[in-house]
DNA sequence: AGCAATTATATTGTGCACAATATTTTATCA
DNA sequence: TGATAAAATATTGTGCACAATATAATTGCT
């Protein structure tokens, strides 16, 4: 009926083929309840939480005088123009963001703050404090956890 | 133009109200990463992630002998009947499950290993070893950062 | 018995993610 | 110069997530 003998190998082998035991979806299920966590912050600004980490970077970048590229904003979170090209349009709509072709390379779309999300940013300053409280967690916890988090986040992204 | 003084506390804020230092998004790129060491993998199986996390469910239902509800489905992998609905009519179509509803109570819908789900069973073992080794994580490193996430989602989870 | 509340699943609609491909523009080099 | 490759963004299509709602069946109450 099956491959393997009943005993050694396969029995350790479906040990770790068990729902508990991958890390996997500790941290599926885990980041699924964070943005859970989320939401209602994020409504009372209308945002959704991967238009709250684009409203980061660019108010981040607002802060140093800078207008990112689309394949910026994509290269520091980790999303292709697929999943950007839609959200930005959205943003823009709302009048958060303003979009335009480079002059100089007309392939380039470069992404400035509006008014409006310059407004937002300071209805967002709570919100991560609020969200510690939400977790149940002091800056120092959330500090260690964060560092773990990006620690294998980097190991992945150097390896092939 | 804005209701914070410019030093202090707005400063302050302002630090926590960036995307480094978000907890949150370490998470978010993180799992997105892993799943990415996924994919490949999983599309030997012809298995998407979620797909794969409701098959490692019913592999561990069916050694029990048991054909688990639609709604106990969700509950272990905290997923509503919107996602589950089409997810399990897809694992139907591919014949690796079947569903019936319930003679006892027409409200329930029973779901249950077929043949070729079972046979998938064999071809699934190599996967978390395999996986390991793409993130480069030996099994102890992985048991340690899967029981600290387990923790604070169980914290979330009891928490209000 | 009969009606209201509850339960279980399904449906609909929106917004990500991501692969694959298309389009437009720029760079390269024979 | 003129074909060709490369680069940047957009589009299309599939499959989640999740809120809101619908449908149907069961339970509880009077």
């Amino acid at each position: 009926m099956k491959n393997h003998a009943p005993g050694a190998d396969g029995r350790l082998q479906d040990d770790l083929l068990t729902l508990d035991n991958q890390v996997c979806f500790a941290l599926y299920a885990l980041n699924r309840a964070v943005t859970g966590r989320y939401r209602p912050l994020l409504a009372e600004l209308d945002l959704t939480y991967p238009q709250y980490l684009v409203m980061l970077v660019m108010w981040e970048a607002d802060g140093r005088g800078e207008t990112p590229r689309v394949s910026e904003i994509g290269e520091r979170l980790r999303l292709d123009s697929g999943t950007l090209t839609p959200l930005l349009r959205r943003l823009e709509q709302r009048g958060l963001i303003t979009r335009r072709r480079s002059p100089e390379d007309e392939r380039v779309v470069t992404v400035a703050l509006a008014e409006a999300g310059a407004e937002l940013h300071d209805r967002a300053r709570k919100v991560p404090e609020r969200l510690l409280c939400e977790l149940g967690m002091d800056a120092a916890e959330a500090g260690q956890l964060r560092d773990d988090l990006r620690a294998l986040l980097n190991r992945l992204e150097e390896s092939t």
